[in-house]
DNA sequence: GCCGTTTTCGGCCCGACTGTTTTCAGTCG
């Protein structure tokens, strides 16, 4: 799939032309590189069916980036990038991702100074050379040389799991001060993005002034980025930014939209406006001639007032969400108190930090009506996996505990390797004891594409599994996704009667959004599970539900939705 | 470079904050 390949390069070529003073077509590579990023269909395959036209008929592809995209299909490279990367020397664009420098600034840095990577910079900052450029003086020196410390730290992303808790704690803060009426987390984790660049606050104050120097004085404010009269920017200590917008009740409808984005879906929205004779920012709905407010007071006014249905914040990604809302075609999400059981987790048998007893109980709180007990195969040593013997006594137990507490259904399952020849780590006459099973890629994620592919399909062909677990195998900021023909792999699930995982593990998340958009396209079903190695991990399961959501997933693609009882014959029919 | 129930040419989202400015350009979200 060279979908990814081909919007890295155009976001190059938009960065590269924007430092060279170019307007306007660095905009548009940058909407057709996120559209070529965020669509579910390989490219590629698009092109061979129906060739330029197939191209063209994507929304902010035209002729000449059809072309390029033909180019690189055919030739692997695309001609102009290549020219243009000559002009630009190696670690140039680093230089636009220095907070406060932008294309301007850069370009003009380059032309002075012959400025063209980050040490350059830091060394002309040092020497005070900056400060002597028109435009640029003593504080805009200082302050590039705190970016450069921000930027060498990383730039890495920050996991959901993490800055969701963050977010909240904030939150709760805000809500302590009596002048604020309304605290609400917005941006990419109101959006539930598998990562976070920064945290965005809403309040809805009369009073912006305190709520502003409440959030710049917060213990964990490492350093405050900028401070107005309704808005601030901070780097907080846990290593990640927060941005705070203060509103009043009548624009707060119009705030949280504009503040939680994505800006591609905003900006679709602006331009619907405008087509209306109406203009939409942070503050309302507003008549374009006469400046008069429409609306603002609620997020569903503002998409009435536009001609759409309502759309939920994970589907916000200009993902082919705002054609739909059109058309009243969007898919009645999965809430996130549908789930009625989970179908993967750990006891101290292999990995998991709690008995088998203490994870029971823990569900039995959350209310779930059934559960699955999957510790891992023989073949993961490290993780303590259980052989057949140990296996087999860990049922018995199960049993036991299973009249103890007969108000949930105690599944015995495991999760079973996939062996580097697509057998499973344990036989039939095994797998056919257990209620569930669980088949898993643990080892040789480096193997070449066909290989890998021939050797999940031959596990999932395997008529005891249930479930595929964590399908593409990637560790976010850590493992990419082993290489798999990801299309053929639903298709194989779908014949065989296999659910998909969702894996809510923070740093799984796998499938993720975009796949299971795909996935739910090949008609696939799937089980959203926590994964979970302790009782603390069982709460993760929110994650997973706002990545199906993010995957246009309704509650009857989905396994554990469903009743006990219709989760037992399912499961039954293929013993 | 894309796109069109305003347009095949001339637009392209909107506003706050900062620093270096005497009224605004650049950056960011």
């Amino acid at each position: 799939m060279k979908n990814i390949e081909i919007a890295l390069i155009f976001y190059k070529i938009a960065d590269i032309l924007e430092m060279l003073g170019i307007e306007w077509k660095p905009i548009a590579y940058r909407r057709a590189a996120r559209v070529i990023e965020t669509m579910s269909k390989d490219i590629e395959t698009i092109y061979n069916k129906d060739g330029l036209k197939g191209l063209m008929q994507i929304s902010s592809i035209g002729k000449a980036l059809a072309k390029k995209i033909e180019e690189y299909i055919l030739t692997d490279k695309i001609k102009e990038y290549e020219l243009l990367k000559k002009q630009i020397p190696k670690g140039f664009e680093d230089l636009l991702y220095v907070q406060g420098i932008g294309p301007k600034k850069v370009y003009k840095l380059f032309r002075k100074l012959k400025i063209d990577n980050i040490q350059k910079l830091e060394n002309a900052a040092k020497k005070g050379l900056i400060r002597k450029l028109d435009g640029f003086g003593d504080k805009s020196e200082q302050e590039i040389l705190k970016s450069i410390e921000i930027f060498k730290r990383g730039q890495e992303r920050m996991l959901l799991g993490k800055a969701l808790p963050i977010a909240r704690e904030i939150e709760s803060s805000l809500e302590k001060l009596k002048e604020v009426k309304k605290v609400v987390i917005a941006g990419s984790v109101r959006r539930m993005k598998e990562t976070i660049k920064d945290i965005d606050i809403l309040v809805i104050s009369s009073n912006p002034k305190k709520v502003v120097n409440t959030f710049t004085t917060m213990p964990n404010v490492e350093r405050v980025l900028a401070k107005g009269e309704t808005k601030s920017s901070i780097v907080l200590k846990q290593g990640i930014n927060s941005d705070l917008r203060v509103l009043e009740e009548k624009s707060f409808g119009a705030g949280l939209n504009y503040f939680t984005g994505s800006k591609d879906h905003n900006v679709e929205l602006r331009r619907i406006a405008i087509t209306k004779g109406l203009k939409l920012s942070e503050y309302g709905l507003f008549n374009a001639k006469n400046g008069r407010y429409v609306c603002g007071r609620t997020e569903q006014d503002v998409y009435k007032k536009l001609g759409l249905s309502y759309v939920a914040p994970e589907l916000r990604e200009n993902f082919g969400e705002i054609p739909a809302a059109k058309k009243s075609k969007l898919p009645k999400l999965i809430d996130y108190d549908s789930l009625k059981g989970d179908l993967h987790m750990h006891t101290k048998w292999s990995d998991g930090a709690n008995t088998t007893e203490e994870m029971i109980k823990a569900c039995i709180n959350l209310d779930y009506k059934y559960i699955a007990i999957t510790d891992h195969s023989k073949s993961e040593y490290i993780a303590n996996g259980l052989d057949e013997k140990r296996l087999l006594k860990h049922c018995q137990e199960i049993d036991k505990l299973q009249k103890k507490y007969p108000q949930i259904r105690v599944l015995k399952g495991a999760e079973v390797d996939i062996l580097s020849d697509g057998k499973l780590d344990y036989s039939d006459k095994i797998l056919k004891k257990l209620d569930l099973v669980i088949a898993s890629i643990h080892s040789r994620f480096k193997s070449q594409k066909e290989e890998m592919t021939k050797r999940i399909i031959k596990a999932l062909e395997n008529k005891y599994v249930n479930i595929f677990s964590h399908p593409t195998g990637r560790l976010i900021n850590e493992r990419e996704p082993y290489e798999v023909d990801i299309e053929k792999l639903f298709e194989t699930a779908r014949e065989n009667n296999v659910f998909l995982e969702i894996n809510s593990f923070p740093s799984r998340l796998d499938l993720k959004d975009i796949n299971i958009k795909l996935a739910l396209e090949h008609e696939v079903k799937f089980a959203i599970n926590s994964d979970s190695h302790s009782t603390e991990h069982l709460k993760y399961i929110e994650l997973g539900i706002a990545q199906a959501r993010r995957g246009w997933l309704e509650s009857k693609d989905i396994l554990n939705t469903l009743s006990k009882q219709k989760v037992e014959k399912i499961l039954q029919s293929k013993r």
